[in-house]
DNA sequence: TTGTACGCGTTATCAT
DNA sequence: ATGATAACGCGTACAA
């Protein structure tokens, strides 16, 4: 490894001229500096992060953390967040599992953006104290170094109710996600005012689990219920959505979705794209996500003061909600 | 933050003894080092990173590079990668960009697995020239410090059109990655001798992008030609493919895949699960790709000695593929 | 068994 | 304008 210590020999000044000149101080001659960077050039060097984060106490990257690489949903918010914190000059490292919150604590990283259930909030806020800075996506925390960017559940979970009930369905099944996601009790509770405040709607919960065998178990359910009149499913994700049209489609054929079984999803996954009908769901920008997550925590970094922040999210209208037969 | 330092003198004890004991020299009575754990633990104590790496030269952390964090079909190479790192105690972190790059010859990563076009392999070569550990799976380099996990494309290509030919077609188009791309250009090497050595194969290749706006564009040329008899189209990777079965679908509802039209494609991507009809393609496990990545990038890193790997496939016959009529 | 002292590569302070 | 020197936190050889 070529180090400063090489390059003040090989050019012939002291260590401290050369970390000056490579760092732009303007108290060095534009000869010198000239001659130390090329030489710095010609030996390839390359500073030694190790070292230098051990004296700045920053490493200008930040990790974001989920809970599992899957991808398909995370895609667009990591570009967004990744561009944002380049503009920044930050980096950003995507991370997975138990073992890696500890590049927080160890200093491998300047921040963290959190969107993974399994992560304690306990822990969370056990960093917060130590001084570190994060931002979470999928829980509330008040904390003066944590900063939520949240999706906007009950404006989503809203929409989607109000459109079924539009369309004139009464008989309307909600599809929870796990018990521990916050996004899916936020959206619970939406439903459960719009259909109490609104005569006639009948609400049956099934917990589900964010995937498709979720989807598929609540399918058995409800067409085992449905009569002759059609009934509406509000799947709190899309996974779960394209669960049911999947197991209809086999076990069902002869259920049409749209027609006696209508479904709205949560997300705007791109495989939501490619149902048969196109699935109708609740969209919002998973990009802006990402880049408002990245503005925030390098806010909170800097020591700005920051509010919590908010995703809007619209109906996106697709074929699998018709009106009620 | 708290170092070795404050351990020990709250522990009434040297740093060097808080060192060994943290490290579990057996040269420390068993009592003292049960005492420095306990402040450790009290004090919450972590060590930090820089300094660590700064001594021992290494940071247990390996970087994978992708081209983008579209993740879609990196999903299951990332888990298998990740969980066979991290039996051997490495963690791992998904990188992006040109910027991040700079993590290896800076020491902030103890090696790299690389698929991502965009890396050059000059780059590459001279990282490995310093010393750096690497594994790329989507090019060619020999270098003693780069090992090489690569698909069998001769074989999946082979498959494929052998697979086209079997079913009675002879008109195959051949729509191809973009120029750059290795595994495009090895599959198209062998698409080429598989027609030339078959009597009576009329081979049109295309230029493709690999992405779904190339297979529509295919899909234009292809329906344009189409006279009475059918034709068969191997796209080089399943997101080509599934573009072109969304456009016969959009513009020419009257042409049936697996009748007129018959398409296989490259990787089993999950999404090519979900097209009617079901995407015939050339199928291999991701997540053994990652797998094996990881445990030939550690071999290097311990300076074993290591052959190149490959990674083996086969057929998936679904619907898309038919008899020729 | 425990403590001292030095080195890792960089930055920053303070003399020269 | 330039250079000597002291941190930063950890690991370790060596001394006590």
């Amino acid at each position: 490894m070529v180090t400063i210590k090489d390059i003040a020999r090989k050019a012939g000044v002291s260590i401290s001229t050369v970390s000056c000149a490579l760092n732009g101080s303007p108290k060095v001659t534009s000869k010198t500096a000239a001659k130390i960077h090329a030489v710095a050039k010609e030996l390839n060097y390359v500073p030694n992060a190790a070292a230098r984060s051990l004296k700045t106490r920053e490493t200008k990257i930040i990790g974001i953390f989920l809970s599992d690489f899957s991808g398909a949903f995370y895609g667009d918010l990591l570009q967004g967040t990744k561009e944002t914190l380049t503009k920044k000059g930050y980096d950003l490292v995507v991370c997975s599992g138990k073992k890696s919150h500890s590049m927080l604590p160890e200093g491998i990283i300047d921040g963290a953006i959190i969107l993974d259930v399994s992560f304690d909030s306990e822990e969370i806020v056990r960093y917060a104290d130590r001084g570190h800075k994060l931002v979470v996506l999928d829980r509330e925390i008040a904390h003066s170094n944590i900063n939520q960017v949240l999706l906007d559940n009950k404006a989503g979970a809203t929409l989607a109710m109000e459109y079924l009930i539009e369309e004139g369905h009464r008989t309307i099944y909600a599809v929870t996600g796990p018990a521990s996601s916050y996004d899916s009790k936020q959206r619970l509770r939406a439903v459960m005012q719009v259909a109490e405040r609104t005569a006639d709607v009948k609400l049956i919960v099934i917990e589900g689990d964010f995937e498709k065998t979720g989807g598929k178990l609540a399918a058995e359910q409800v067409m085992a219920d449905l009569r002759e009149e059609s009934a509406a499913v509000f799947c709190f994700n899309d996974e779960m959505a394209i669960g049911i049209i999947n197991y209809i489609a086999e076990s069902y054929p002869d259920t049409r979705i749209g027609q006696q079984l209508h479904i709205i999803g949560f997300d705007n996954t791109e495989l939501a794209s490619y149902t048969h009908p196109r699935l109708t769901t609740i969209n919002y920008s998973k990009r802006k996500w990402g880049e408002l997550a990245a503005e925030q925590l390098i806010k909170l970094i800097n020591g700005d003061t920051v509010d919590n922040e908010r995703i809007y999210v619209t109906l996106l209208q697709g074929n699998s909600v018709r009106k009620a037969t």
